[in-house]
RNA sequence: GCUCCCGUGGUGGAAUUGGCAGACACGCAAGAUUUAGGAUCUUGUGCCGCGAGGUGUGCAGGUUCAAGCCCUGUCGGGAGCACCA
């Protein structure tokens, strides 16, 4: 027997799979569907590395095994081109980003074709391609019409380094989230999107799919939903009253001030009545130095002014309070403005113990000399709730009492905000908005889609932060779609986001030029039935491609309102260090690498042996060698192959052990049990001593999703027949699962005494005779009572004695 | 600060969800084969002990016939959110 050569059979099997074209997806086959979905790629300049191999392996193994399982299968790729990695990189070296895009874009192909993966690869989306992103534009449009884009001069997260307006999900902890500079604020015109509206059916939409329980909690902790209630305090000498948003109405009666953000509007209209306004201002003045980061972040004193000839009244009992201003809140949440319970709010607890202001118990249980009590306990101080003992029900009473005297109701709040839209950068999808004189922003005509992209000679965005298409004339100058005048057009793009929010939909129909995808097709195809990803997208990408595939829902363009089904999410491969895999770190492995020392199966086997799917886990070269010496002793099977039918006798059960467990943990992402009950099943023959050709032949099937190379090699040379990539998923018999004769473990008070070996069938009296039986339990139990005697089916007895 | 996840041999990790801890693999040791190196094969390998045996899942308690798994406390690591009213 010839040595498996796998330079020459990877090869020689991607070409004959792609020849054959087994992977490509039908349309409206009769077969069942199974749309499996992973994050497409960024093409960056340094190639894929094997965390990208590892995130496609788990759904490349369940989409092989469901081929064979007799489904019709849609397992599609493309490329999320647009971004600043790309541009950042044309700009130093004068490379157009279409040319660097282009090339990365075949290098990333080549390194995923020599992973021998079974994409389709005639329905490859490029978000940068003009037949795609007319799409993308073609649904800002829609949202444009309904109501859902608006624009906003507001204070935005900047970064100076970038030159762009950055969304809050881009900045957090107030660093800029492609360079790590600063993150300024700063004064814009802004374009959002009303994701907000979404809030809730995004929540709601939760219930009807199957994530993994860490990735909606994420999702639901992002949204942020609170309830609790407005409550409106009377303003003195004023007609206007000052509403805040609190989620403990019950502690009202202990309100002893308020606070209002700095930016509060009502303080300006009555600044006549501040008599120390000026001080106001001086604070204002102060706050706005501060980055939203140091004003968040920091644990540090509370600040504030107390406002002179401005004072509240708080509407259950009458009671005069003072106001106070205060960055402790913000302008951004609720209504800018705060009731202050500081016996039963840290925060206001702090603030109050620092500016003198009064402390009134409402709730017995803590210890006000101390900090704030946020717990249950009897209602004191707060007449009609006096006696109260549950929170839930103080706050019933009080929103009841709230509503009925008209001074406050329920209320909902969100942590989530609306999507900043706009990226002061070339390499994006244009906005298809004209601004004109007379009519506003008005959107570019469906009809004159797409809008293109110009060509220009120098990417460098303007010195304020002004894209580069603002610098083309033949861009720039436009007449009104709406009056004919002579009008302007937008020169923002959109963030890298607006093209991953619905690619997925684009692969179902990826050459459509009428429609995004038709309407059949999507009907066929409807839900991604698994999607896998990382968890660093769970709260962006996976929140607006949610709120992008319901809107186009809502508008009656999909005809699902959920856009996946199933969302599980691989954890990171991590370097030969420990430390995540980076450039600057020099711990990147690059797939071709190993490729070219052990192999495309090799590679593939060991991203999914290495550790649980879902964890991380380092880059371990010694240990990919085990995988290496698996493939070997998987290919010399064939010299001890003899001429049985069938399953022998002596490998039977272990055959059918084997395929249940594969079949089973396959679908549970435990690849690396799948794996290991592989490799132990091969142990099993090689002490066995020989192998069926039927055994061989299920063998080398249950292994193809892993090492689909080296396993349609052997079936080529055994003369099996057809290819596997075609082939029929192996079944198991339960029945044929268990052996006759099983081993049990005997405890006697809890320790194991002796293994015995007794009928599979054997009942508990008949266990528990035949462990009472053996010698070493009965020098165990002596002469001591017998209190308990327990039998735990097919593991073990248990005496237990006194 | 809040929320969530995780701590198992020298290493990566298994453990039917309360039922024989350490599957599978790496590494290591001894042996076989080989001119040698490499590769391959066999055997062994949690720790203590020559042994019978004891002991063992970060640490300390608890529940149970039985705990890696459940409960309480504590220490350590990671992720997410973060003055959210």
């Amino acid at each position: 027997m010839e040595s498996y050569d796998f330079k020459v059979s990877e090869k020689k099997w991607q070409d004959k799979w792609e020849k054959a074209g087994v992977f490509h997806a039908v349309d409206n086959s009769d077969k069942k569907k199974f749309y499996a979905l992973v994050e497409f790629p960024y093409p960056s300049g340094a190639g894929m590395h094997v965390g990208h191999i590892k995130a496609y392996s788990g759904l490349e193994v369940v989409t092989r095994k469901r081929r064979m399982e007799g489904y019709n299968v849609l397992f599609p790729i493309g490329f999320d081109a647009y971004g600043l990695p790309t541009e950042n990189y044309a700009i130093k070296t004068g490379i157009h980003p279409r040319k660097v895009t282009d090339m990365n874009i075949e290098k990333f192909t080549g390194q995923l074709k020599r992973v021998g993966f079974s994409f389709d690869w005639t329905r490859v989306v490029d978000t940068t391609e003009i037949g795609y992103y007319k799409w993308t534009q073609w649904i800002f449009l829609k949202m444009f019409e309904k109501g859902l884009v608006f624009r906003d001069k507001t204070l935005v997260n900047y970064c100076p380094s970038c030159k762009v307006v950055l969304s809050n999900e881009d900045s957090q902890g107030g660093k800029c989230d492609i360079c790590h500079s600063d993150v300024v604020q700063k004064s814009k015109d802004v374009w959002y999107l009303r994701i907000t509206e979404y809030a809730d059916k995004l929540l709601e939409g939760l219930d009807s799919v199957d994530y993994l329980p860490n990735v909606r909690l994420q999702q639901e902790n992002w949204i942020g939903k609170s309830t609790g209630a407005f409550v409106n305090f009377t303003v003195k000498n004023t007609d206007e009253m000052l509403r805040i948003y609190t989620t403990r109405p019950d502690t009202l009666f202990g309100v002893t001030f308020m606070v209002m953000a700095p930016e509060h509007p009502m303080l300006d209209k009555y600044k006549d009545m501040i008599e120390n306004f000026a001080d106001v201002e001086a604070y204002r003045a102060e706050c706005a130095k501060k980055t939203e980061f140091e004003r968040t972040q920091l644990v540090k004193e509370k600040t504030g002014v107390k406002l002179q000839g401005f004072c509240a009244v708080n509407p259950v009992n009458g009671k005069e309070i003072p106001i106070f201003i205060s960055d402790y809140v913000m302008m951004g949440y609720g209504t800018g403005a705060i009731m202050a319970v500081p016996a039963h709010d840290q925060r206001d607890y702090d603030f109050a113990k620092k500016f003198g202001v009064d402390i009134i118990e409402v709730i017995k249980g803590g210890d006000m000399e101390k900090e704030a009590y946020t717990g249950d306990g009897e209602m004191v101080n707060s007449g009609f709730l006096n006696g109260f003992t549950k929170k839930k029900a103080s706050i019933e009473k009080m929103l009841e009492y709230l509503t009925e005297k008209g001074i406050g109701e329920k209320g909902v709040q969100y942590k989530m905000k609306d999507w900043a839209f706009n990226r002061q950068r070339y390499w994006g999808e244009p906005i298809p908005i004209v601004h004109c004189e007379k009519c506003g922003t008005v959107a570019v005509p469906y009809d004159e889609l797409p809008l293109k992209l110009p060509e220009v000679e120098n990417f460098e965005p303007g010195s304020d932060g002004e894209s580069p298409l603002a610098k083309i004339d033949s861009f720039v100058k436009c007449t009104c779609p709406k009056c004919g005048a002579p009008a302007r057009r937008e020169t923002d793009t959109m963030p890298q986001w607006a093209g991953s929010s619905w690619y997925f939909l684009r692969y179902i129909d990826p050459h459509n030029s009428e429609r995004f995808a038709d309407m059949d097709k999507l009907k066929y195809w409807g839900m991604v039935d698994w999607y896998n990803g990382g968890m660093e997208h769970v709260t962006r990408h996976l929140i607006y491609s949610r709120f992008w595939h319901r809107f186009l829902y809502d508008i009656g363009e999909v005809p699902n309102p959920e856009p996946y089904a199933k969302r599980t999410a691989q954890g990171l491969i991590l370097g030969p260090d420990g430390e995540k895999m980076s450039k600057s770190k020099g711990n990147v492995v690059d797939p071709n690498d190993v490729v070219d020392v052990y192999g495309a199966d090799v590679l593939r086997t060991y991203v999914l042996f290495m550790g649980d799917y879902e964890k991380a886990a380092p880059w371990n070269e010694s240990s990919m060698k085990g995988c290496k010496r698996f493939m070997d002793r998987v290919w010399n099977l064939q010299s001890i192959l003899t001429d049985g039918e069938g399953y022998s006798s002596k490998l039977e059960s272990s055959m059918h052990k084997t395929i249940k467990k594969v079949t089973e943990d396959i679908e549970a992402l435990k690849y690396n049990t799948a794996i290991a009950a592989l490799m132990t099943l091969l142990n099993e023959i090689y002490d066995a001593g020989s192998i069926t050709k039927a055994e061989l032949k299920t063998f080398i099937t249950l292994l193809n999703p892993f090492a689909p190379h080296i396993t349609e090699e052997i079936n080529e040379a055994q003369g099996f027949g057809g290819m596997l990539a075609n082939g029929t998923w192996p079944v198991y018999e339960d029945a044929k699962c268990v052996d006759a004769e099983i081993e049990i473990a005997v405890q006697v008070n809890g320790k194991i005494k002796a293994r015995i070996k007794v009928a599979a069938d054997i009942d508990e009296a008949g266990a528990i005779e035949a462990a009472l039986a053996n010698d070493a339990v009965k020098a165990a139990v002596d002469e001591k009572s017998i209190v308990k005697k327990l039998y735990v089916k097919g593991r073990l007895v248990n005496i237990v004695v006194k």
